[in-house]
RNA sequence: GGCGCUGUAGCCAAGCGGUAAGGCAGAGGUCUGCAAAACCUCCAUCCGGCGGUUCGAUUCCGCCCAGCGCCUCCA
């Protein structure tokens, strides 16, 4: 299927926006770094995730078939570089008297329970470093027969120095790249800037793998290389990730993939990160990151959704007490517009109403282009209460039946499938139809009380409904209510 | 020190050569028993500062100020 219109989009290694144009007409093929499972997800690997979700979701819409690849790193990431000390998944096996597979697995699921919740589409393929010891052995192995990488005591590292393209995507030379400030750089690599590609293990590390030279774990890197080329192929279109990954890690992908005669990513997609108190990164060594499990016990998965949408996704996203508050008003603003659409259509005449089919068609236009501009969600999100407004307005009066189908069908299919709002977080819980008869009862004896004006004891009903997060609205068709 | 980014109303946040989107908060109004929701109206002579280029700059260039990121692990 031909797109419905060219989608631009600003890859890193040109700096500049550029026409996307994938390899195979129709079809996209997309990697994303995926997290380190030794702990629970915050909000700055919710930005990432759900910016290449929405960045996947507008390549579906206008028409692409994507395989989006996302890993789970689940060994090789080291405390730090500089010694031979375990990966941080083993280190928190350590203090949780676990398994390391059992720490992998725990915050694995944990992590796509968050994920889900954000409304985050699965990717079409979950590589998991330990799954691929054979694919980064043999890719290791090519490296070394090309030259580019050395063995030296167990210990394989990448010659930064032989691959003469290595910078080209952060915009670093190699001159300018500190050596040896820190203390406990390896004196056996040949250069302090090479980078380790398999590291020796003894036998009191937790985990270990065969290789032909000797037993050991594969470094960070090698599995973004192996694992994207496995499932994507040479060449591959779109690799997305963290602006904080870019160097030294998706540097070192590069090199690694290319130095050994693979073609990798030609589109680099970078988010930038979520910041707090004025424009600090939200990280975890710095400790002040709010973990999104947390955040779910006080607010909406949806508003947190919402909230990353609302900015774009090459922009830093202020987290905040205040920016929270307006994310629930806003995104509950858009969300009255969509029920009271529900509401209204079963009882609605058929027929079309010209003014505001017109104004659908004037909004989804503004929506898309907003979209294919570099994937603009805040234009895009403006466009959505642009239309709301259209459409309150409307509802003011008579609608044709038709016409609020459209205007459904357009909030659904621009702020549902390509934004992922109004997910499926039907209101009621569990039991959406007990809580529906319940309030049916309870609105009754409310409406008997209001006939007779006994309004102290109807508002003390809706008093009491709010504290628990139900609140009543009378209209002129009578009391609804809604959660939250 | 090297590379790079940002600075737009009380808050969040687009725009990036043609005279400031949107949301939240706030003010007034309509509706309502009250409230809520919704709608209508208002809310940046101005885009960190100073110069320059231009018929014209928030948008381009230079300098300065402030904040931030990467060069360790990080989405």
């Amino acid at each position: 299927m031909t797109p419905l219109r060219p989608i631009q989009l600003y890859n890193t290694l040109a700096r500049a926006k550029q026409t996307f144009e994938p390899s195979t007409p129709g079809r996209v093929g997309m990697y994303v770094c995926g997290p380190t499972v030794y702990s629970d997800a915050h909000l700055g690997h919710a930005k990432a995730q759900v910016s290449f979700d929405v960045i996947r979701r507008y390549l579906e819409h206008v028409g692409y078939t994507v395989r989006f690849v996302s890993n789970i790193t689940d060994v090789g990431h080291l405390v730090d570089d500089a010694d031979e000390g375990d990966d941080k998944i083993a280190k928190r096996a350590v203090l949780e008297k676990l398994e390391p597979m059992e720490v992998a697995d725990k915050y694995y699921w944990s992590y796509f329970a968050d994920m889900d919740r954000l409304g985050v589409k699965k990717p079409s393929v979950t590589p998991r470093a330990t799954g691929h010891i054979p694919e980064q052995i043999a890719l290791i192995e090519e490296l070394i027969a090309k030259g580019h990488a050395y063995e030296i005591g167990g210990n394989v590292y990448f010659s930064v120095t032989s691959f003469e393209d290595y910078g080209k995507l952060s915009g670093r030379r190699l001159e300018d790249l500190e050596i040896g400030t820190r203390e406990a750089v390896r004196e056996e690599k040949r250069d302090p800037r090479d980078f380790a590609l398999w590291k020796h293990a003894d036998p009191s590390h937790l985990m270990r793998w065969e290789s032909p030279w000797g037993t050991g774990f594969p470094g960070w890197h090698i599995e973004c290389s192996a694992m994207s080329l496995k499932y994507l192929g040479d060449g591959f279109d779109i690799h997305g990730g963290g602006l904080d990954l870019q160097f030294p890690h998706h540097e070192a992908e590069i090199a690694q993939s290319e130095a050994a005669g693979h073609p990798f990513a030609r589109y680099w997609m970078h988010n930038n990160m979520v910041t707090v108190q004025g424009g600090e990164k939200m990280s975890k060594s710095k400790g002040n990151f709010t973990t999104l499990k947390d955040l779910f016990e006080r607010f909406d998965a949806m508003t947190l959704r919402f909230l990353l949408v609302s900015s774009h996704y090459r922009s830093i996203t202020e987290f905040s007490e205040e920016p929270l508050k307006a994310a629930h008003s806003g995104y509950s603003r858009l969300r009255g517009t969509v029920a009271e659409l529900e509401r209204r259509i079963p009882e609605a005449q058929t027929g079309k109403t010209e003014a505001l089919e017109r104004q659908i068609t004037h909004y989804s236009e503004l929506f898309e282009s907003a979209m294919s501009d570099d994937f603009n969600t805040p234009e895009a999100v403006a466009a959505l209460f642009g239309l709301s407004k259209e459409v309150n307005s409307a509802l003011t009066g008579e609608v044709g039946k038709d016409t609020l189908e459209n205007t459904l069908k357009a909030f659904h299919t621009l702020g549902g499938n390509v934004l992922g709002l109004f997910g499926d977080s039907k209101a009621g819980g569990q039991n959406p139809e007990m809580l529906d008869t319940l309030l049916e009862l309870v609105m009754d004896s409310r409406t008997h009380y209001r006939l007779n004006k006994q309004w102290s004891k109807s508002d003390a009903l809706r008093d009491q409904l709010q504290k628990v997060g139900i609140t009543l609205e009378d209209t002129a068709q009578g009391t609804r209510w809604k959660l939250e």
